[in-house]
RNA sequence: GGGGACGUAGUUCAGCUGGUUAGAAUGCUGCCCUGUCACGGCAGAGGUCGCGGGUUCGAGCCCCGUCGUCCCCGCCA
């Protein structure tokens, strides 16, 4: 019943055959995508990774072939061997590229069956996500996920020619590792050969590209695999991929430049211009004005409004008057009713002492000068959504409420905060009266990308966030822990402040934020020894506990390290803004659950006692 | 660890206030059809209502538990 392939050979994809190849006899190879019998006359769509190609076939013309067709069923695998055949005048399908012409088939080979599918790779509606992980080998048959696969080869090979072009080379380093301080949970690999002894798979290639650079190697990169045992979100996977890079010498303008670089190569690999340079803000201005510091820049930020009250006015309002009192703008979504304020009251944070006043025309009535001054200060349109986050007079916190030197204090940082997550909560919920976000979604599916570059300079807005906190308060235990990993390195200027005043001093470290994604994240790390001891001590960290973590890094430090820096960034989530997804899992192909379960591989799995002996393992608990 | 949504035919879903034999579309099977392209026509098969327990004369529907998928908080430089 099914045929050998023999020595027959493709001649043309699925995608490829147009009205110039009229007359060309060939081998087409693929999927019955669908078949549509009309007794004497059978069309099959054969489908591959490159598109569907009608083929025909007529009894008259070839009885086997077409005794053949009728035995086909969609997912079978079957080779076509005919004439392309000019389509009639009414007869072509202008929805399809091959649309002109179709195969009138001599000879037609089932070159393999295929069960009944779950769900079909032909149908536009999509089985639920359990269903299609399970089968992700027929979901990846879907044009849709073949497109998202094919942007995230586009994007990682325009980064790696881009970055070979700067002289970076491409360096593995080991999977099989020891824990990277890092601050997440390591998967751990248990060995054979040492018993009681792990590795840890790496978060992340952090200090084994630091040691590159004092390798010499001056330009590493490397499109790598992370590890993390956390839990995962939408956008976080367990394992994910990540463009690392590390070099020489650099300011931290160095950097930005190679990253805006490969990324705009990203982009224009699949279409669309990303003009640099990116803007630059530091960490204090992204609180201020769009409190967050991962600003969507497709909306406005933040307005300090402050100045439009008066005093007494904000005494009435039991707003505080030593907190910023701010505006969140949220263009064309117009006044809300009352049901509707009440609805999105839960999306605002009140616990940490910010107050939220919603209803703005009843304010109007109390204060009409304040609030015209307030919509003249916000630039607000008739029409736009206005909202104004205060700090609420009554929840005083003043014990830990101490204001550094220039920098934003804690009760500061959770009124703005409050206001640019609530923010970002409007504008996720009335997107459609925005519209916004529905020009990136308009960018990402314009079928224009594959022919010429289309503009990307509203659609995607980067934005370089600089100068993070070095230190971050811990409440609970009181102590000063890194904001990031303990290599990064403080301002030169701010050295001094160390041990007396930890708050005020600023990480050379950077995020790169787009349309509100932490797309990545790097810093200019600490290349002397004595620095690097300073910043232990501040942290609290004994001689001793330093050496037992890092004791092989700090070694190496002492070697004539050079002044060095570097980035890395999310490979799945830059894709993912390219392919216009809404999950990682979307342009991963094989993805894990949120409990993190390969539902197609069915992994983890319990594993025999043998195994589990030659590593000297026993379980505590017991399936 | 916590909160929320969902779970009914292969798939996507409907199923009223708890009431007779659980429906639709699509897919699947068979027959018919020479210009379809989401082909069409006729006929048919297809259900552990996630699982377990409870309330009730009676449960897809109510209650408790449990499992799974998704989203969020915590967590994740």
């Amino acid at each position: 019943m099914l045929d050998f392939l023999g020595t027959r050979q493709r001649t043309a994809t699925c995608g490829q055959l147009r009205a110039a190849d009229a007359g060309q006899t060939v081998t087409l190879m693929g999927w019955v995508n669908r078949r549509r019998d009309h007794g004497s006359l059978i069309f099959l769509d054969l489908r591959d990774r490159y598109g569907i190609t009608q083929v025909v076939l007529d009894k008259d013309l070839a009885p086997e072939g077409h005794a053949k067709a009728e035995q086909a069923r969609p997912e079978y695998v079957v080779a076509a061997i005919g004439k392309v055949r000019l389509r009639g005048a009414d007869a072509v399908n202008p929805k399809m590229p091959t649309g002109e012409i179709e195969i009138a088939v001599d000879e037609l080979l089932l070159l393999n069956d295929s069960k009944v599918p779950p769900f079909s790779p032909a149908e536009e509606a999509i089985a639920n996500e359990e269903v299609r992980l399970k089968y992700r080998y027929l979901d990846l048959r879907r044009a849709e996920m073949a497109h998202n696969l094919e942007v995230r080869h586009k994007v990682a090979l325009a980064v790696r020619q881009y970055l070979d072009a700067q002289g970076f080379y491409e360096v593995e380093t080991p999977f099989l590792t020891r824990s990277t301080p890092e601050g997440a949970r390591d998967y751990l690999v248990p060995s054979r050969v040492h018993p009681a002894h792990f590795y840890a798979l790496p978060q992340s290639p952090q200090l084994f590209k630091q040691i590159l650079m004092i390798s010499g190697l001056d330009k590493y990169f490397q499109i790598v695999r992370c590890f993390r045992d956390e839990d995962l979100r939408a956008d976080r996977q367990p394992e994910f991929t990540q463009i690392d890079l590390e070099m020489t010498f650099p300011q931290q303008e160095t950097i930005f430049g190679i990253v805006e670089g490969f990324l705009a190569a990203a982009f224009a690999a699949v279409g669309i211009t990303l003009p640099s340079p990116f803007p630059r803000i530091t960490y204090d201005e992204a609180m201020r004005r769009y409190g967050i510091d991962k600003p969507d820049l497709r909306l406005p930020g933040l307005t300090d409004i402050r100045s439009a009250f008066t005093a007494e006015q904000l005494q009435t309002l039991a707003v505080d008057p030593a907190l910023p009192v701010v505006a969140v703008r949220v263009p064309k979504v117009g006044d809300l009713s009352r049901k509707e304020r009440d609805d999105n009251r839960p999306l605002f944070e009140t616990k940490k002492g910010a107050k939220l006043l919603d209803d703005l025309r009843r304010l109007e009535r109390s204060f009409p000068e304040s609030v015209a001054k307030l919509r003249e200060l916000a630039q607000a349109q008739p029409d736009d959504l206005l909202i104004i986050v205060a700090g609420d007079a009554a929840t005083h916190i003043a014990a830990s409420d101490t204001k550094f030197e220039g920098r934003l204090s804690e009760r500061e940082i959770a009124v703005l905060s409050a206001a640019g997550n609530f923010r970002v909560e409007l504008a996720k919920k009335y997107a459609d009266r925005h519209g916004a976000f529905a020009v990136t979604d308009s960018v990402v599916r314009s079928p224009e990308r594959s022919s010429s570059q289309i503009d990307g300079s509203a659609a995607f807005r980067p934005l370089w966030v600089t100068d993070f906190p070095m230190f971050e308060h811990d409440p609970e235990t009181g102590r000063w822990a890194p904001a990031h990993h303990p290599f990064t390195s403080p301002h030169e200027e701010d050295m001094d402040r160390l041990i007396s005043d930890p708050a005020s001093v600023r990480a050379r470290y950077y995020d790169l934020a787009m349309n509100g994604l932490e797309l990545g994240s790097g810093s200019i790390r600490i290349h002397r020894q004595d620095v690097q001891q300073q910043i232990f001590r501040a942290l609290g960290m004994s001689d001793d506990e330093a050496k037992a973590r890092f004791g092989f890094f700090l070694e190496a430090l002492q070697y004539g390290t050079p002044p060095h820096g570097g980035i890395a960034l999310g490979l799945d989530r830059l894709v993912m803004i390219l392919a216009g997804a809404s999950s990682l899992r979307e342009v991963i192909a094989f993805p894990k659950t949120a409990k993190a379960i390969d539902l197609m591989v069915d992994a983890p799995t319990p594993v025999s006692d043998g195994q589990l002996k030659e590593l000297h393992i026993r379980p505590s608990v017991r399936n």
